[in-house]
DNA sequence: GTCTATATAATGATAGAC
DNA sequence: GTCTATCATTATATAGAC
């Protein structure tokens, strides 16, 4: 691993553990076993190392939530999708744990969060699209529709949140319930 | 307004410009025009501040959000509550912002937040209970009902997260675009 | 209650030797 | 690339005078 690769991943595990704001420049270095001179060789400062790991998990998007093209969609890619983005966000839990601080802080981050987040939204709509072509999902009127993504979504993007606010242990039985809660939103609207 | 209330009001406004990472003791008092000594004579640390903070808040909602008991619910009881709950989460939203981060830190201020949302779900169950006594809603089972009503709750904690997220503006227009998603899971089940 | 002054520690970041 | 040394700045918090 590079040296560059050993900070990114202490630092995200750090910054899981403990949060970007008690998590300073010195303490990744003293985790590294390197200098505090050597970090700074390598990152800018702190806030390029918050956006290497945002870089991650763009890419960690990208990787794993790609369906094959030539496949006809099936309501079990919704449910294996959700629950691979679940577990995404759970290896860059500080990223949505402090999303909006993150964000504001930073303009350049914000930009390029909400392009790829405007990628993942409209690949979501394009499989519920498909759903609806292929007669798994009634056709439903597009204010409507719109409303229905836009709950999904924000379940998909919030749910940890939810557990961790209530002290649940994240682990497939109480992730599984976050994928229930995003099909009892469209279920009304499933064949 | 008492030198107490003044550092809390000032704390609250500062918290929700920049952040409680970026805000310190010192910029606080600086803000209340007294030293920080006098200020530490007022609150043991910055985190005594913050639960104070939250205890405003949880006051707010005890007394905005109480419906009058010898009153026939109505739907429109519902909007009315949760366009007032954005507004009490929007007064104070350094803490929805970095809830996750703060409970986290904080294992006292994790627990007072607990009860209190745990009472506040209770009021959302029995009045959804009330709509379906009235013939507003139909019978629904319990586990689906559970299901909607958890839905419900996760709209209307991260709604405003999720707007400042998109980076849009704060306004009447939007906030009742949350209102309606909460509307549309409800929806299938309104008679 | 309020201030000044200060202790102590940590922060982000850089310069320059190797 | 990596280190040591160090900078200026800031943070939290307290002591003691008024």
């Amino acid at each position: 691993m590079s040296k560059r690769d050993l900070i990114l991943s202490t630092a995200l595990e750090l910054f899981n553990q403990k949060g970007t704001a008690e998590i300073s420049t010195n303490h990744i270095a003293e985790a590294c076993s390197i200098s505090p001179g050597n970090l700074y060789y390598h990152f800018r400062n702190k806030a390029a190392i918050i956006q290497a790991l945002f870089e991650q998990l763009y890419a960690a998007w990208d990787i794993e939530l790609s369906l094959p093209s030539d496949h006809t969609p099936q309501l079990s890619d919704l449910t294996s999708i959700v629950a691979t983005n679940y577990h995404i966000i759970w290896r860059y839990r500080f990223a949505y744990r402090e999303l909006v601080a993150l964000l504001r802080q930073d303009s350049a981050l914000h930009a390029s969060f909400l392009s790829t987040r405007q990628r993942g939204f409209s690949g979501f709509q394009q499989l519920v699209e498909q759903f609806i072509a292929a007669g798994i999902m009634w056709p439903i009127e597009a204010n409507t529709l719109d409303q229905l993504m836009q709950i999904c979504w924000l379940i998909s993007e919030f749910w940890l949140n939810n557990l961790e606010i209530q002290q649940q242990s994240i682990e497939p039985n109480t992730i599984n319930t976050g994928v229930s809660l995003m099909l009892r939103v469209l279920q009304p609207y499933i064949i």
